[in-house]
DNA sequence: AAGCCGGGTGAACAAACGTGCAAGGAGGGG
DNA sequence: CCCCTCCTTGCACGTTTGTTCACCCGGCTT
């Protein structure tokens, strides 16, 4: 980039700063913007468009104290964590929850994320949908690090996971830990070696002292299964394994039972994701959810204390507080 | 308000909390919302703007650390404060200046008040011009104090002043105190009087311990004089003995020098605002500047260390930083 | 030097939005 | 019980905003 781009980059942004406070802070219309700036009115909403796409413009919901929605209030008071509950309308799809729940995260991830903090993250489809959307915040010293590997027997995985991290680190300016293994090694030996080796070593040194987690749930036996569970990453035998242990489903490859015990579950020696007792001295767990299909898989997790701060969509969040 | 009217004002909140989240989270348009919410599209817009004018929805403004404005830069290295410079067209005419730069302190005052904090407010048409926008944002247990007194020879300004405390007031939930003087006493022996009310004496002990002060400038030589200046509170004489003194503004009705200097300005003595080594232990003192005719003022409050976070528009801080 | 390429611009159009207005409905007073 | 008042609603209209398209301009290639 040369030095000519460089400074028009930054009357860009001056500019966006300008329309967007004029716009924002002193409600004009972008046509009055327009001939303050010397311009015409689409340039200008192009500059506030891009202003608020690359989080110039910070837009935040707070609900007054005294009137969080019932179903948060329920929840709190059920689970001891703080849920943010995503409204989408009953009759939505699947697909469309997940977009629109991962939209809503994008959008708050930053309130969760600052200068010099550690982020852990997974990957999967609500990752991946998340990672599309996130709102940039700038950031100083940060660091992003992959939770579990994403191999498995026919790529390395590393495209896809760190497509994933890529644009997390990018929008908030981070540096981003890329994990290098396959997402369930064959031996538990051979992941044994590799957890003593130094490079890895200093990733799970860093995981154990991240001040954020982010992460899906896994349900192997749901009927909209995983990514996990789809992209060949396991065999016919671990799934019959799987189920012999009443498995309900998994955070970054580590899976639990629907009491949020793993003790006993042969596949979690192979798996490449955090112990949960390492994962849960993180201060803020950030769990994503979607879709009723996930719900046993949630109340595990709930069970095994894996969750700080739940995001999920409505009709997931009344199931959950339903049946007790 | 019956129980009715209660239930029906949090549903409207709710209504507006989902409508905001889904607005400006989701990215929905606001038919799609009237659709997902039984009802019109015109209703969502109002709702809209009530979770604007509320606070429900905080848009804020984040410029990245690394591009303060050009002016901001310069007005915090000279004068060591932090300064936000409202962007207003070089044109504009100084009702249009004032206007702009209230509303642009309205919108962003909550950034500074939080619950259980003390916010001391002067009174005068910049403060008026503000009160009229400042955007709710509810607190608890927080105090707002009346800077100085506001009676005149023809009325006790109660109504006036009132108005204006009790707009902040109201948009904060917070506990307002009026200051039932008048802005200047005739005899300095009645104001050593009533200063040892205890009353009074329990205001001064509250402005003593505030944490944010609030307050424009009044400038009394100039060719737009300021709200005190007009207002009928001041005889010839005093006039000419401000003159005298080499007066060039006031901060609360209390007067001093170019040089920032208060020493022997008689009419401080008849003044109901704080002491100047009182206030200067405020950790947040915010001061808002618009037009240029107020520059000495400026200069003068800037030398008496009165100013921690400058509010100025454009053209009024280029001219500060012009000529050293 | 001509020619392509990418990014940015304003005009024009289409979509989304705000608001005055008339109609309807709840509550309170006669 | 009726009527009056006040508040809210949806519609219709005018305005504001987003987006497509053709065009221009600087940089780089051939």
């Amino acid at each position: 980039m040369s030095l000519v781009d460089e400074s028009a980059q930054s009357d860009r942004v001056r500019d966006a700063l300008t329309a967007a406070h004029l716009y924002y802070m002193q409600d004009l219309t972008m046509d009055a913007i327009a001939h303050e700036l010397h311009t015409s009115r689409s340039s200008v909403s192009r500059l506030l468009s891009h202003a608020r796409a690359t989080g110039l413009v910070d837009i935040q919901i707070r609900s007054p104290l005294d009137a969080p929605s019932r179903l948060e209030l329920l929840i709190q008071e059920r689970f001891h964590i703080t849920a943010h509950v995503v409204p989408v309308p009953d009759h939505a799809t699947d697909v469309d929850r997940l977009e629109r729940v991962a939209l809503s995260v994008a959008r708050i991830l930053g309130q969760f994320f600052d200068s010099n903090m550690v982020m852990g993250i997974a990957w999967g489809s609500t990752m991946n949908a998340i990672s599309r959307h996130v709102t940039p915040k700038q950031t100083h010293g940060s660091q992003i690090i992959q939770l579990n590997g994403a191999g498995n027997m026919r790529t390395t995985g590393l495209s896809y996971a760190s497509e994933i991290l890529g644009r997390f680190g990018y929008a908030f300016g981070a540096h981003v830990h890329q994990f290098p293994v396959p997402a369930f090694f064959d031996n538990p030996a051979t992941k044994q070696a590799l957890w003593r080796e130094r490079s890895v070593s200093r990733l799970l040194e860093m995981q154990s002292r991240m001040d954020v987690a982010l992460f899906g749930l896994g349900s192997p036996f749901s009927e909209v299964p995983s990514h996990v569970y789809a992209g060949g990453y396991l065999e016919e035998a671990d799934y019959a394994s799987l189920s012999r242990s009443e498995v309900v489903g998994d955070v970054a490859t580590i899976f639990y039972r629907a009491d949020g015990s793993t003790d006993g579950i042969q596949l979690n020696a192979r798996g490449t994701g955090p112990d949960f007792t390492v994962l849960r001295q993180t201060p803020r767990r950030l769990c994503v959810v979607s879709g009723t299909a996930k719900l046993a898989s949630l109340r595990g997790a709930l069970k095994a204390d894996l969750i700080t701060d739940l995001f999920v969509d409505e009709s997931t969040a009344r199931a959950l507080v339903a049946n007790a």
